[in-house]
DNA sequence: CGGATTTGACCAGCGC
DNA sequence: GCGCTGGTCAAATCCG
């Protein structure tokens, strides 16, 4: 539809709409997702008329399968695009008119201006305007004449019916696209954060290193990076919680330490963590490459261990309640073991705005419980990864009691295993997050509220706060919150922003924008690229270029630059938005290159909204006792 | 039929 | 000790 915004407006059916309940017309493409919250923020701005976007590009483009938002079952994976969700109230008294603005002026969307309040609607859909209205005059040549234009307008008004179906339709992919886009920049954010606080504790700590442990760790470096090249695999932990991260916490001077921190993507620090504990230096010693999961730590003495088996697993992964109890069978660690069991409980939580039954972070995940929790009326899930056996990480959902549209998803323990790039995004965020809790740099509640914060600083430079630990939590715990959405279009005190009255201190806008999880993330597409190259330092050297590297192809690649480099270079989202959408519309199909994250799609695969149950043999499918739902 | 999900039971920690 | 709560287990069930 070359049509800009198409606003389906039909004289006649104007006051219809109005006035009477548009069972007839109304083109409720909600009717399969009954969870979904409405594209003008659960309510539509008027009964039965809607107001589909296209944002340039052709038709067939838009109407061509969006592999990104496929899952493996090809089903299309819609998640809800909270798309002026600030303006939930607003809308009932605004107009069409000045919806149209805001978006011109925020998003720097191109979209025609319709005078709605005028009725010389340019629909820009040259749809025939029912001539019911009074405005046109009609010659009455008789009755042959009334019942011809009776005709007529029961002609136009099914051919304006399925224009609403038909943009109903496009409006549901220009959401998806939305979703994508969103994701892409969440992806982002999240990496470079993790990137750049990586690159800054590498700094902080270059000066004091340690000459042999940094010579045994770039050793190590540079031969997982073959390994990774080979397999494609990036080992990645969620957290380094583990003793790994207890010595660190120890000795915050260390410099094997906070380079094993700054290293925590390297498959080298699974390995180092998993064989030498707190013996840093030893970790050349373990010839066994951790990308073999035959070898890696979750197996012991030629027999595989669980977590229950090997409570002190060299995975130092995710231990249960269990752990305090476990401890004392550690009685040979130097580590205190208090502190370890707090490490081992450290908790890393996302709030994330999405309508989708779990948000995807490229693991594989099983659901193993569902409890109610005290204190929030939707039931809380728990998760395994099952991306490998034994994997100790262990994942909780559940959504806000305030705001069920916010999904609290929260991360315990180290994978055992390699990751796929899909993983990445979400693993570096959270590594970062627990790698600071545990680092002592935010022993305090607002330690990740200050200001001299290096996430905060760089996840949001445009955002007071990132994060919070909750001091009231029984576990530590980060809390990232990415329920900011950038479609407020600037209004940050909107009233979507979350009160969280029980919490201390109140959780903070994250990012900036809301993670619409949804599957498929295609952000990770970027997040692979970036993160599937081996060198740190070629990965920084990226982000700081803002450009992808091995890209799956040229097109894929100049989308991807083209969106990346608009969103990273403006901190305003809503330009970016722009841009990133127009650059996956008018340029190459991002999404036509997903297929490549196999393994993101197959844990990503999560389900529509319809949450409908949906396939995939991944957790998140069949989620109709999902929490909130 | 195999794998994933559901859901009630069970266990551990904690406070009283 | 008891009750509450969080977390996990595992049999039953569902689903592709």
């Amino acid at each position: 539809m070359d049509k800009g915004w198409g606003l389906t407006l039909d004289s006649d059916s104007f006051g219809f709409f109005l006035n009477k309940p548009p069972a007839a017309v109304k083109l409720d493409h909600h009717q399969n997702n009954s969870k979904r919250s409405n594209f003008f923020g659960g309510e539509r701005m008027f009964p039965g008329i809607e107001f589909p976007v296209k944002l340039g590009g052709r038709e067939d483009q838009l109407a061509a399968p969006q592999p990104s938002i496929h899952d493996n079952n090809n089903r299309v994976v819609v998640d809800e695009v909270d798309f002026f969700s600030d303006r939930k109230n607003k809308h009932n008294t605004t107009t069409t008119d000045d919806h149209h603005q805001d978006m011109k002026s925020n998003g720097t969307i191109s979209v025609k201006k319709e005078n709605w309040t005028g009725l010389d609607v340019n629909t820009g859909l040259h749809l025939v305007t029912a001539n019911t209205g009074s405005d046109q005059s009609m010659v009455d040549d008789g009755i042959s004449s009334d019942v011809d234009n009776k005709r007529a307008k029961n002609h136009e008004l099914a051919q304006l019916q399925v224009e609403l179906q038909r943009m109903n339709s496009e409006n549901l992919r220009l959401k998806e696209m939305l979703g994508q886009v969103t994701n892409n920049y969440s992806a982002l954010q999240m990496h470079v954060a993790a990137v750049m606080q990586q690159q800054q504790q590498q700094q902080n700590h270059t000066a004091a290193a340690d000459q042999s442990s940094q010579l045994n760790h770039e050793q190590n470096v540079e031969a997982k990076s073959d390994q990774e090249k080979k397999q494609g695999l990036v080992p990645r932990q969620f957290l380094n919680l583990g003793p790994r991260a207890t010595a660190e916490t120890d000795d915050q001077v260390s410099n094997s330490s906070s380079e094993a921190r700054t290293r925590s993507a390297s498959p080298q620090t699974i390995n180092e963590a998993a064989s030498s504990k707190d013996h840093h230096l030893k970790k050349n010693d373990h010839p066994i490459g951790p990308l073999d999961p035959e070898n890696s730590n979750n197996f012991r003495d030629g027999k595989r261990v669980g977590r229950e088996e090997s409570p002190e697993s060299e995975s130092q992964g995710w231990v249960p309640n269990k752990a305090p109890k476990l401890n004392n069978s550690a009685a040979n660690k130097p580590i205190d073991q208090s502190t370890e069991a707090t490490m081992r409980k450290a908790r890393v939580s996302v709030r994330a705005r999405s309508e989708a039954p779990m948000i995807t972070d490229g693991c594989q995940w099983r659901k193993y419980g569902q409890k109610m929790a005290k204190g929030n009326p939707c039931p809380r899930a728990y998760y395994r990864c099952t991306m490998a056996v034994g994997c100790p990480v262990r994942k909780q959902v559940q959504r806000c009691a305030e705001d069920r549209t916010i999904l609290i998803t929260t991360y315990e323990g180290n994978h055992n295993h390699p990751l796929p790039p899909a993983a990445m995004a979400m693993a570096s965020t959270t590594t970062a997050a627990a790698s600071m809790l545990l680092s002592g740099s935010m022993s305090s509640a607002d330690g990740i509220m200050n200001p001299n914060n290096l996430l905060a600083r760089a996840i949001l430079p445009c955002s007071s706060s990132v994060a919070t630990i909750s001091a009231s939590a029984p576990f530590p715990t980060v809390t990232l919150d990415l329920t900011t959405t950038p479609l407020q279009f600037q209004r940050p005190q909107s009233q979507f922003q979350v009160p969280f009255p029980g919490q201390q201190p109140q959780l903070p806008q994250v990012f900036g924008q809301a993670l619409y999880n949804q599957s498929k993330f295609s952000g990770l597409q970027l997040s692979q690229d970036l993160m599937g190259s081996n060198s740190q330092q070629q990965q920084q050297q990226q982000q700081q270029q803002h450009l992808p590297h091995q890209t799956q192809s040229a097109s894929f690649a100049d989308t991807v630059s083209a969106a990346t480099a608009a969103i990273t270079a403006d901190p305003t989202f809503t330009a970016a938005l722009a841009a990133a959408i127009t650059s996956i519309i008018g340029g190459g199909h991002p999404n036509n290159n997903n297929n490549n994250n196999n393994n993101n799609n197959n844990s990503a695969s999560t389900t529509s909204n319809n949450s409908n149950g949906g396939n995939n043999n991944n957790s998140n499918s069949k989620m109709s006792g999902f929490p909130g739902h």
